[in-house]
DNA sequence: ATTATAAATGAATAAAATTCAATATTGCTT
DNA sequence: AAGCAATATTGAATTTTATTCATTTATAAT
């Protein structure tokens, strides 16, 4: 049925623009019903719960960042690159969409269902797509082997995720991708990348 | 008066064990009235309501995090050294805190009102601290000036932070300090620090 | 047009936070 | 030690919200 789904969709809307006003604790039902123009009793015909129509919001949004993201990446060769441009992105992104970040990051990621949602299914693609680029960057020589792959994906997104968090807690005051050149810097020198082919600092 | 602070200090206690039990929307003032022998009322004698409550817990713990740091770094000379040893007492700390890890980094952290508290003045401390050992370190000709210093602390904030989030969210399953050496290579890399007096890789 | 099925409603219920008038305790003064 | 004022404690009443459910309304099928 097409109308359910787009009535859905519609909840969903009303439930983003709520949530990252207000946070979870502070946001109600009956303003979300009032901003989709339905019942309250309606939104439990498509949620079970409030939680459960909180971590909705995620599902479509993290599938369009991995989309874009992929785009972005074609056509660059070398890990090198292709961690440069991730980087952007990731900031990019949030720049772009700073309520969603703000639930995701503030919010979600830090909810122990999360990892039993669809959208960290997502996630999940994301942080293998990471992997991904790492191996390649190992076999072209410009990763350091020495360092555990798991531990340099948490260098990555560790520092992302920081820089991320700081800014939405201090209110996006400034633009997130002035942080991108010296994110950069810091994070190729940290797993052992050189733009010298030399591979010597 | 002696004895209202010790009340205090007791529901304090009783809300450390709730709250890190369940979460802070599952937690019940009933329950933390209860644990701690008083009725609900009195609880609101000595907190504004259930948040006011919630971050008081953080004041005391911080400030102990603080001290023992200080007593840890005794004796330590050289950035290099003081890095390597934070980096540990950082993991240790949590390692043997679970329960306030879990409850500050998954839940207070991430909130916006934390910004607000006096535990994050002693947050404050901390992370000025760090700043410090990255002034000395570049003093000392061990640290790249080419990055900005609060940059660097967002390294490494961001990738311990990390590490410490995704234990929790696993649920503790493996022991924090493993990951200890790895995340000290990482980090020493990143900041362009060397165990080579010469400075070359 | 009739009927069956699905969707939407909002008043009723439930659960939890917060308030407050009444009660008890403490500390001070003589 | 008794009386008094100030402080602290109580738990029942209130308020706020999530959730349920019996009823109504809309949709689709024959």
């Amino acid at each position: 049925m097409i109308k359910r789904n787009l009535k859905k969709q519609l909840i969903i809307q009303a439930a983003i623009e709520v949530f990252s006003k207000n946070n979870f604790q502070h946001s109600t039902i009956s303003q979300i019903a009032q901003k989709a123009n339905v019942a309250e009793g309606t939104i439990y015909q498509y949620f079970k719960n409030k939680e459960d129509l909180f971590f909705s919001i995620p599902v479509e949004k993290t599938k369009e960042f991995c989309r874009e993201l992929e785009l972005h990446l074609q056509g660059i060769t070398g890990a090198f690159g292709k961690i440069r441009k991730f980087i952007w992105y990731y900031l990019y992104f949030f720049k772009m969409n700073p309520e969603y970040g703000r639930t995701l990051m503030l919010e979600m990621r830090v909810n122990k269902s999360f990892a039993k949602t669809k959208a960290y299914s997502s996630f999940k693609d994301l942080t293998d797509r990471i992997l991904e680029i790492i191996k390649e960057g190992q076999e072209e020589g410009i990763i350091r082997k020495d360092v555990d792959i798991f531990i340099t994906r948490h260098l990555i997104l560790g520092i992302l995720e920081h820089v991320l968090t700081r800014w939405l807690l201090k209110g996006e005051q400034y633009d997130l991708l002035e942080r991108c050149d010296e994110v950069n810097k810091l994070i190729i020198h940290g797993i052992g990348l050189t733009t010298d082919p030399n591979g010597l600092k």
